[in-house]
DNA sequence: AACGTTACCGGTAACGTTGCCGGTATTCTC
DNA sequence: GAGAATACCGGCAACGTTACCGGTAACGTT
């Protein structure tokens, strides 16, 4: 009772051959109901349970998915289900690995992973990756790989990410909108492809409200609230100061709000500060932060079912590109024109 | 170049048997150093990497972890990641299911899990689970298994823990000493043990100040903001409405005090309120929640720890029970009596 | 009666690795 | 110089599974 059944224990008690419980077990073929009946009752009554490994091994198929996040925030762990939904559906298991931002660590993750022999990866690539050979590698080995959300130019892969330019675009125009005139921007590390693109977007509609762009304004930080805090400080001692402020993530724009806060300046009235990925903690601040929503679980489902498909499909599908949407959540902290009702928008 | 290199490859270059090459790749014993330099130096050429397939089946070890969590919100995502970084020293590989609290998807990850082969699980119980059967089989066939943060009596098992009962103790006895008279609890689930626990220390400080408890200041609810901020307005509209509440988790803290906030009341002045787990949020929100803290990455580290060490020993240690102290964190939220200085605490 | 078809089953090799046993040549011991 | 010890190596089996091939009996076809 100890030990688990196999087929041969089975094979030997009914006496028959291994092969004939071997096919008796999945395909119907070649094998008498009758016989059939036996061996299924009998695995059922010996709780046989397949040995993965050895048919890993014989097939060279595992049936996981290596998934590496750079962090589980709020929004990755978001995501992270997305995917395990999808993959558990479709029969696979999933192994997350955190690279806590850290180059170091996803090279040795992506090493583990790899020699756990996956079926492939899906991908969100750390803050701090500027080479990318060690994914190449996978791709050298022709082992499927999908990136999300975190995408970059210099890593060519199917991907699945938000339009990061449109969303930068929105919650710039949105603070014009509003009156807003200087309107600086907290970006992250400068190789950070999405930090990028919801920079461009930033830079996109003032060239549509013809404002000219001010170098000063544009602030490039590390991903976090301390940082954000200090730069905040930076922009809000300037001479000219900027009467808003666009970061391009939640915990940038906690930052940035306390900076405010502890300058003394009113929010939406004296500043305004629109932030991105639509956290909770973005309405349970005062005021509430107005803030770029992707639908985060959406986007991981996408990325695994991207990942299954090109595992299933022979052909390159390294140009394909899913891109989705984003929509700006107004609160308080960016809503300077009073209005009666939200309906309109 | 496609295929990667196996032993065997290896063993015909070199026209010597596998099995030397075997013996060369890890004990030094029984090969000649010339031979060995030889395998080692055309292993490497070929970047030949063992089949971990292979070797566990062989072995009958994946060097795996099935870690299974309730969800993998900012607390135990960062207790998963205390367990990634002692296993991945330790030579582990982790694999993380999320159960979302519901009972039918933790029966399935545990499946999941354990025909993946897991060398053992480390887990923390989902607040559905009142059968552990799918558990007790784990247990039954002697495979190693701790439970860590949502621990049970009703599963006997080595585990690490908070002292959950002293939380709610200096949480209560804290909001006594304020002045508070009326204190309210907003409890999980009734199965929850974590909340029990918690309970009972607030039942335990009352005692100690001689205050008799009454059930109508009890309340258990769902582990969520939303179900805490309607349990909230229920208090809040009692004839005597209580002049304090302790929340179980900060997430219910939160709906708690959206709930004393639109109520129009003030805290810590009307009320004083404190919360478990202490979240970055805690310090985000107006007023800032006095909260009760563990250190989730310390206990991830210990759980594994003690998950490697019952792997190593093969005596009983089913009564191991690991037990970390609690910390609480005052802010506004509950500080009545203004203080001069915070030193002194 | 001879042959082909069908239905069912068993044997063997293979996936990549290690453990055990046995074998040979060299060196050591007195 | 005979026997023992040592150093090194190869062969075989096994882990649990499936793919492939081949075999046998029963039946159908001409």
């Amino acid at each position: 009772m100890d030990k688990p059944a196999t087929i041969k224990d089975i094979a030997r008690q009914l006496n028959i051959s291994i092969s004939t419980v071997s096919r008796a077990m999945r395909s119907a073929a070649d094998v008498s109901s009758e016989t059939k009946r036996a061996v299924l009752e009998l695995s059922e009554e010996l709780n046989y349970q397949p040995n993965r490994l050895a048919l890993s091994l014989r097939q060279k198929q595992t049936h996981t998915i290596g998934v590496i996040v750079p962090n589980l925030d709020y929004i990755l762990s978001m995501m992270v289900r997305g995917i395990d939904e999808v993959a558990l559906e479709a029969g696979f298991t999933v192994m997350v690995c955190q690279s806590n931002e850290s180059f170091g660590r996803e090279i040795v993750n992506t090493r583990r992973l790899l020699d756990s022999l996956v079926d492939g990866f899906i991908i969100s690539v750390s803050s701090e990756t500027k080479s990318f050979d060690h994914f190449k590698k996978i791709q050298e080995r022709n082992i499927p790989m999908v990136v999300f959300d975190r995408v970059t130019p210099d890593l060519v892969a199917p991907s699945v990410r938000l339009d990061n330019e449109n969303g930068g675009f929105i919650a710039t125009e949105h603070l014009l909108e509003q009156g807003y005139k200087r309107i600086a921007i907290l970006a992250g590390p400068r190789n950070l492809g999405i930090s990028n693109d919801r920079l461009d977007g930033y830079l996109n509609a003032l060239k549509k409200y013809k404002i000219k762009k001010d170098d000063a304004l544009i602030m490039h930080c590390d991903f976090n609230q301390d940082y954000a805090f200090f730069a905040t400080q930076e922009l809000l001692a300037m001479k000219k100061r900027p009467d808003a402020i666009f970061t391009i993530s939640d915990r940038m724009a906690i930052g940035a709000m306390l900076a405010i806060k502890k300058k003394g300046l009113q929010m939406p009235g004296d500043i305004g500060l629109v932030g991105f990925n639509n956290e909770p903690v973005t309405s349970l601040v005062t005021p509430q932060i107005s803030s770029v929503d992707m639908s985060a679980f959406e986007l991981g489902k996408a990325a695994a079912k991207l990942f299954i498909e090109t595992m299933h499909n022979n052909e390159d599908m390294t140009s394909v590109e899913q891109i989705l949407k984003p929509k700006l959540y107004i609160r308080e902290s960016s809503q300077k024109i009073k209005v009666n009702s939200n309906l309109k928008k």
